[in-house]
Order: structure tokens, then C-alpha cells, then sequence
DNA sequence: GCGATAGTTAGCGACATGGCTAAGCATGAT
DNA sequence: ATCATGCTTAGCCATGTCGCTAACTATCGC
């Protein structure tokens, strides 16, 4: 299946890692400098570096360099395509409930091996 | 930081492949056999079987064996935490929207360098 | 200028991922 | 019993990810 959909990869991917997730939640009470990030994480500056740049690179961060200093910042709609992927599906999903229930209760009751 | 949200992160890891989503979609129109499944993705069966682990192991879907046939069908609850986490942190992120809106300017401001 | 500070780049190692083929096993149809 | 079907397992390869260290650049304070 070719990719398609370039933006949810990137988003998914960018959200799938913990101290990413952490960041972005550190993030988005302040913004803070690249140091301030690096600190609660215990990792070593490249290493959140890489962090920081997946993130930007998903849109779910700004950065910008002032003097010696570069300042990260949330977007705060960078989340929406996700938003709107998950209604979608539970769109679809729910449509299909009444379906799919009598499914899973016998799928549920044939795992029972 | 460490791994103390280990179903998020298997959720959007999950979540971050597009033949894995396009899975998703399509077993969302209707539970489906392996086979079925290999088919529009155009790759081989155990390629596929290794995405449907991937997304069995991550509780969005739920596989069950009939004789020599394997059916999977979605588990409509899965996103639950995917959309509790996004609503936690659009809750957050809209808290500090005013701060923010000054920094985001500033922001987009600086990186036209 | 000099040293400390903040970030960046390069590159390494261990391991995960995503694709494949080949071969195996189990079941259903004949 | 035999054969086709449907899935499974094992293993290979290329690439990607995540952590690190070491060394470099660029500023700021003095």
C-alpha cells in the first residue's frame, strides 16, 4: 500500500514514543529552551535534538534560535488531522456496531481455546 | 524518561503505518479473512500477518481461527485512551493558548531569517 | 580575547521494522 | 488418501530508530 498519507504517518510516529509524548506535555505548559527539555528526560542533548526534530518535522513544534538559544513551542493545531482521522474511523466503526457486536461476542467466545 | 504509558505507545505505533490503517479501515466495513486482507494491500501474506500481529498486540483488532481460517475484526473501544490522551492534551494546550498566540507570532515572526 | 554555555554535527552500536522467499502444518474438498 | 487452500514459521536483507560519545561552532559574560 503506498504512502498516501504522508502527514498521519509522520504524526502517529511522532506520538509514539514517550518521551516525545513528554516533551510535547512539558511543552505545552511553557515553551522552554532545547537544556530545559533535556533535563527531566535524562538524555543527552543530540539525542533529545533528534526528539525535537521529529517532532518539528510532524508540525507538532516550533523552534526558533535566538542568539545561542533555540525555544520550542507547541502547534497547537497540529493535532487536528489526528482528531479528525480518529472521528472518522468512530464514525465508521460506530455505523458498523450493530454488525460487528454479534461478531466480537462470538469471537470473544471462540478464543476461549 | 521512562515507559510508563507503554498502550499509547503501542497504539501509535501502530497507528503510524499506513497499510496498517488502511487495514483498520477496511475491517472497519466489516470483519475480514487474512487473505482478504492481503489482497488490496498487494504484499504477501506474511508481511500481512505481521501487521495484523502488530495491531492485534496493540488491541485494535481481534483475530479468531474457524478451522483453517483466521477472521479479524476491529475493537471499536481500542482508540478510547488514543482520544482521551488527545483531549487531555487539547485541554492543556487551550489553557495556554493566550500565552502562546504572543510566543507563535514572535515565532513565526523570527523564522523568516 | 577567554572561558563557559548552548547547540549542532558526525558517527557508532544495538536493536526494531518492513519487505521478501521457502518451507511447514492443518483443514476442507474430492 | 490426496491435493489444494489458508495460514504459520523461520530466516534473510535493507533500512530506520534510539541511545551514546566526541568534537565542532557560536554566542555571552567578563
Amino acid at each position: 500500500m503506498a504512502k498516501h498519507d504522508p502527514d498521519l504517518s509522520l504524526l502517529f510516529h511522532a506520538l509514539a514514543d514517550p518521551t516525545r509524548r513528554s516533551i510535547l506535555t512539558r511543552l505545552a505548559e511553557t515553551p522552554a529552551r532545547v537544556t530545559d527539555l533535556a533535563g527531566p528526560t535524562g538524555l543527552r542533548l543530540p539525542t533529545v535534538m533528534r526528539h525535537l526534530s521529529v517532532l518539528e518535522e510532524a508540525g507538532l513544534i516550533t523552534t526558533s534560535k535566538d542568539g545561542r538559544i533555540r525555544t520550542c513551542a507547541i502547534v497547537p493545531e497540529a493535532l487536528d488531522p489526528v482528531r479528525t482521522w480518529l472521528d472518522e474511523q468512530r464514525a465508521i466503526w460506530e455505523a458498523r456496531l450493530d454488525r460487528l457486536d454479534a461478531f466480537v461476542m462470538q469471537v470473544m467466545k471462540e478464543s476461549e481455546e
